[in-house]
DNA sequence: TTGTTGACTCCCG
DNA sequence: CCGGGAGCCAACA
């Protein structure tokens, strides 16, 4: 671990650590609320340091496509996917989560939305 | 300081 | 809808 260095990765630790139940967020979006948009990568990196711990809920950080990646981590992939699920969200068909309704916003209370009904949705 | 790597994203076809 | 390619960033050797 990067360890004693405050860094990026603090604070992607600390925000995604006040990602409520039954939302989630996107790499993107940290990165994006941590100053550095094209940073998502460097996002995902620092959440795979976490490993399998828990202190951190990692599992509620997502791709932009509301689906799950991990791509050399197919296990990891499949214990997220059951974390998530088991707080409540739902996967469609084509294994991705519906952002309109779990996606979720530091500067949101809670997910005062109502799920499917936003026009903005469009992401991108 | 330079080069490599990676739990990402976007653009094209 | 899906796969391939390029771009950006932070951490590390």
């Amino acid at each position: 671990m990067p360890a004693g260095r405050p860094s990026f990765y603090e604070r992607v630790y600390e925000l995604v650590r006040e990602v409520p139940r039954e939302s989630v967020v996107t790499y993107g979006q940290v990165a994006l609320f941590l100053g550095s948009p094209a940073a998502a990568r460097a996002v995902g990196y620092a959440l795979h340091f976490l490993g399998h711990s828990r202190r951190v809920p990692w599992w509620r950080v997502v791709n932009a496509r509301g689906g799950i990646s991990l791509r050399g981590r197919g296990a990891n992939a499949d214990l997220q996917r059951h974390l998530l699920e088991r707080e409540g969200l739902r996967f469609d068909a084509a294994g991705r989560l519906d952002l309109r309704v779990d996606r979720w916003w530091p500067d949101d209370d809670d997910q005062a939305q109502p799920a499917g009904r936003s026009p903005r949705s469009s992401a991108r």
